[in-house]
DNA sequence: CGCGCAATGCAGTATCTTTG
DNA sequence: CAAAGATACTGCATTGCGCG
């Protein structure tokens, strides 16, 4: 994802919920006339990067707004319907939500209700869209440790050693003296399983100057056991009630936090779509059975009831090369310019970038699949 | 040719290192 | 010793690619 289209994501945003105040302002449905500020808001970003709304925005990747002019109205008129009492105020303010370390881009505060609905919002304009969100990624050791720790920011965690203080969890020290301090050692091993992958897959291709692609499958193939089967210990260590509670809250599906997902086909939401409600109903339930498994490269997370499938989540391991070796689409003889990391190196295609390599790291995304869950269908 | 798995590169944040 | 710069790591949503 190239910058321009980066910054049109997160302006998108911004307009979005300028689109749904305006939509409840329109309806009668809002609280207080704020859709103006909203724009401001809106305007101010892009005018941060020197864009304005009637050229860059639209005109370098058009779907985004598209997306939010299609689909944005349609969500509020189901709010406004669904709780006809009620009138809503929108609001974005991704710097608090940050630091209360919430993965929420926007608010609804509901004049019927004491607290506000923190919403996660995602807008994809890719071919698969939002039939399989991706909602949480990072190395084999981040998505471990965010089951063993309590998770306070990025890589971060809370030090029940001392109140208010957090660790990194890749401080093998820290990690360790904490697990120490809780009495659970045996979570000390696994966890550095998953750190000396990292350092294995590190040694095995940072030697490697030209890329080559069957070198790297062939080191994935080997650490992707090691991976599963360190996981799954950890998982068997924390017992499968912590580890699904858990995963509930990361995959966005624990009812505490709303999501409104939507592309050019489809929105869903957690306020106003049963279909929805019912599925963070059903994997919430005790009754629900819970299991995770490796297929293939990843771990599956298995919600069902009665040998049915309620819903799955993928989380293959991979290696994240992160643009490790430069290799362009167009291929070229000779060497080329590229900045690597603000250092101006000549490269020869596939050569090794000797900054941005360092950047080489296990990897784990995790897919909700919606499609299979019938949501969308009728 | 659709689907699922894999790869990409940049942003955000924290922390470490160098410099004046 | 504070400020500035460099580095390391995670998060995101896309595109790319291989396989049936």
């Amino acid at each position: 994802m190239d910058d321009a289209q980066h910054v049109t994501q997160d302006a998108a945003e911004h307009y979005a919920v300028y689109v749904m105040a305006k939509t409840a302002e329109d309806l009668g449905a809002a609280t207080t006339s704020h859709s103006e500020a909203l724009w401001d808001g809106f305007v101010a970003y892009l005018a941060h990067r020197t864009w304005t709304h009637d050229v860059q925005f639209v005109e370098l990747y058009p779907e985004y707004k598209a997306n939010v002019d299609r689909q944005v109205p349609r969500f509020v008129d189901r709010l406004a319907s669904k709780y006809p009492r009620s009138k809503f105020r929108f609001a974005i303010d991704e710097a608090r939500f940050r630091i209360m370390g919430i993965k929420a881009d926007f608010t609804i505060e509901f004049d019927t209700e004491q607290d506000p609905h923190f919403v996660s919002l995602k807008n994809y304009i890719g071919k698969s869209g939002i039939t399989r969100p991706q909602v949480s990624s990072g190395t084999f050791l981040s998505f471990a440790a965010g089951f063993v720790f309590e998770r306070r920011g990025v890589g971060t965690y809370d030090d029940p050693r001392v109140a208010g203080r957090t660790f990194s969890g890749s401080n093998k020290v820290e990690r360790d003296g904490v697990l120490a301090y809780q009495g659970r050692t045996e979570l000390i091993a696994p966890l550095q399983e998953l750190d000396d992958i990292q350092q294995h897959i590190r040694n095995e291709l940072l030697s490697m100057r030209m890329y080559d692609e069957a070198t790297v499958k062939a080191v994935i193939q080997t650490i992707v056991p090691r991976g599963q089967a360190a996981m799954l210990n950890i998982f068997e260590t924390l017992g499968m009630g912590a580890v699904r509670a858990k995963f509930l809250e990361r995959a966005g599906l624990d009812a505490t936090e709303d999501v409104l997902y939507f592309d050019a086909h489809n929105f869903v939401d957690s306020i106003t779509n049963p279909k929805f409600s019912r599925l963070v109903d059903l994997v919430n339930d005790p009754a629900t059975e819970f299991s995770i498994s490796p297929v293939g490269q990843s771990l599956r997370f298995r919600f069902s009831a009665n040998g049915q499938s309620i819903l799955s989540v993928d989380v293959p391991l991979t290696i994240n090369t992160n643009g490790a070796w430069h290799r362009p689409k167009q291929r070229y003889a000779g060497t080329q310019e590229k900045n690597d990391k603000g250092h101006r190196v000549q490269l020869q295609w596939g050569e090794l970038r000797p900054y941005k390599s360092r950047e080489l790291a296990t990897s784990t995304n995790t897919y909700i699949n919606l499609k299979a869950t019938g949501i969308f269908d009728g």
